[in-house]
DNA sequence: TTGTATGCGTTATCAT
DNA sequence: ATGATAACGCATACAA
């Protein structure tokens, strides 16, 4: 590996020139620049970064914490947080960790020392308090609300989507409406229950325990709890799940016992996900800005950056949008909305 | 932020011991070995990644470069990747980059000094030249097969795959069969529209112009590109979309000029994402080992590493599997393969 | 305008 | 078994 020092000698100069001819620090003469420009490029010199941020104390990189990824809700995600990461001039480091204690202890070690800040998605109730490692390094806490306030917060609006959506469902007359639920101890999922719960309520409509059944944010959980909830009596007359994932994997089930969509039972799912517009029927859903999610937290984080932390704490949600497709019957229409 | 010299200071020893201790190399006492672990702990001490690996020269960081990442395909390319570097010890620095010569020279200059390798993803055929850096960096280039030998390189046999599917159509009686293609210039889109030729032209069929189209892709690319083949007369009866998501926008768009898959049309794609198999019909399909790309690549990436870079140069093609369900019509029934 | 010297936090080498 | 110190690659205060 060429080195600065590699440099200085094949041009005759010292380090400290040209690191200030790279830098574009201090004063240097053209002709002098020049050469040092010439000789970096022709030996193919590329300035070590983790030598460079053990002096500058910059690592020009965000950690990003994420308990899983898979579906498309979290390349989404990642996506807003690298474009506006990006334009700051700052690389992610992401990493996946369970989200149990030592889990998200071990990835925040591996951290120290690379990383400007921390985004941590930690969804799991559980992890949420180990998160309070006093510190000076800024974390950004997504999709969870931590008590505490050594760390910025932001999440989604679940209540209020959920909360429409259900409404919306009412609206159209429907009185037993089921719902398939997340993954246990899971703060969005916990938040969208609260919010059926309280539709229901407003409405005058009681709670039915045996409407309530586990889908664990999978297409096959969703799969599993629509024909478990199709062997309910009386049969509710709409579903609500959780997520879209689950609700097109409860489509499928739908579909197989012979029971028509929106006409026999009204689906709707949650976070708008691309597919769910191609879906047979269109999915009624609650769209989830998911990408804005990611570019927020990334924004959120680097002003504790130039903060150095000493910022009065940020506490944001970002509101969902309910999407009215064919799915749950109030549109009469084929044509799914562009 | 504590640093080794305040463990040192702390526990009223050297830093070189408190290395000694904290890193099981070398020989020390159990008492002061148990102080200093006692120290470390309280004062929250956590080593400083960055100083390390200036010394060590290891990073345990891995670099992954991605032209974007939407869609399940890259987050389970991701997963793959993860699961597989974590268990060894090493962690991901992903990036991505406008797959332009610009975006790759950028994004491989930020990651010197900060990872021991990199996955490189780059379908663009124009940029894969450019991954030609001679340097010490051990590089597996995924989804592309770049000439030189600098860089190992593991890709989809889309050729073998995109033959079996147009085949498996053939054999159905199909003979007008149009393909909605990828995105330009992209290595996996060009070696499924040659399976398809090779396919075509070993049953004698004619290739029609006509009958290939643009998708690149996307969900919506699909929807306009089935449109446009609804419009060619004749009228091919078998549509191969070189990948799911397309497939779906296609499916969505027949459904809402009331062609009836499979009956009307048969239609397939390729990758088998999720939720191929809960579309309606199921999704016939082209498995790729999707989180098996990802984990295969940083296996080679790691034998790269442990090598320094010396070793033969892999070429390897992960093959892929025809599944077939009800959207080609060869399949009756109508419960999806679980 | 340029060079010398110091330090960032850590590991490694060589004494003791 | 432990300590002092050099070295990693770079930026910067200070001297020249």
């Amino acid at each position: 590996m060429v080195t600065i020092k590699d440099v200085a000698r094949e041009a005759g100069v010292s380090v400290a020139t040209v690191s200030r001819v790279l830098n574009g620090s201090g004063p240097v003469s053209a002709q002098t620049g020049e050469r040092i420009r010439e000789v970096a490029g022709r030996l193919r010199y590329v300035p070590h970064g983790g030598a460079r941020s053990l002096i500058t104390r910059k690592t020009h990189t965000l950690g990003v914490l994420l308990p899983d990824l898979y579906g498309e809700f979290f390349s989404e995600v990642i996506r807003g947080m690298d474009d506006t990461a990006q334009r700051q001039g700052f690389h992610l480091l992401i990493s996946r960790a369970h989200a149990d204690k030592h889990g998200i202890e071990t990835a925040m070690r591996a951290m120290r020392g690379r990383v400007d800040g921390v985004v941590a998605m930690s969804p799991d109730l559980d992890a949420e308090s180990l998160l309070n490692v006093p510190s000076m390094l800024p974390v950004v806490v997504l999709c969870s609300a931590p008590r505490g306030d050594s760390a910025d917060c932001l999440t989604i609006d679940n209540y209020a989507g959920s909360k429409a959506m259900v409404g919306h469902l009412i609206s159209l007359g429907h009185k037993r409406i089921a719902i398939i639920t997340g993954a246990a101890r899971n703060y969005d999922a916990a938040e969208r229950m609260r919010g059926y719960r309280s539709a229901l309520r407003q409405a005058a409509i009681a709670a039915d325990g045996a409407l309530a059944v586990q889908g664990g944010f999978t297409e096959s959980g969703g799969y599993a709890a629509a024909l478990q909830l199709l062997a309910v009596t009386p049969r509710p007359t709409a579903i609500f799940a959780a997520n879209d994932s689950m609700a097109i994997g409860a489509l499928s089930a739908l579909r197989e016992s012979g029971v028509r969509v929106p006409e026999d039972m009204a689906i709707a799912g949650f976070d708008d996900i691309p597919l769910a517009r191609y879906m047979d029927p269109p999915l009624s859903t609650v769209r989830v800005p998911t990408y804005e999610l990611g570019a927020r937290a990334v924004e959120i984080l680097l002003h504790g950056i130039r903060n150095q932390n000493h910022h009065a704490r940020h506490r944001e949600r970002v509101s969902t949008e309910l999407v009215v497709r064919r799915s749950c019957g109030a549109v009469p229409g084929r044509s799914p909305q562009r």
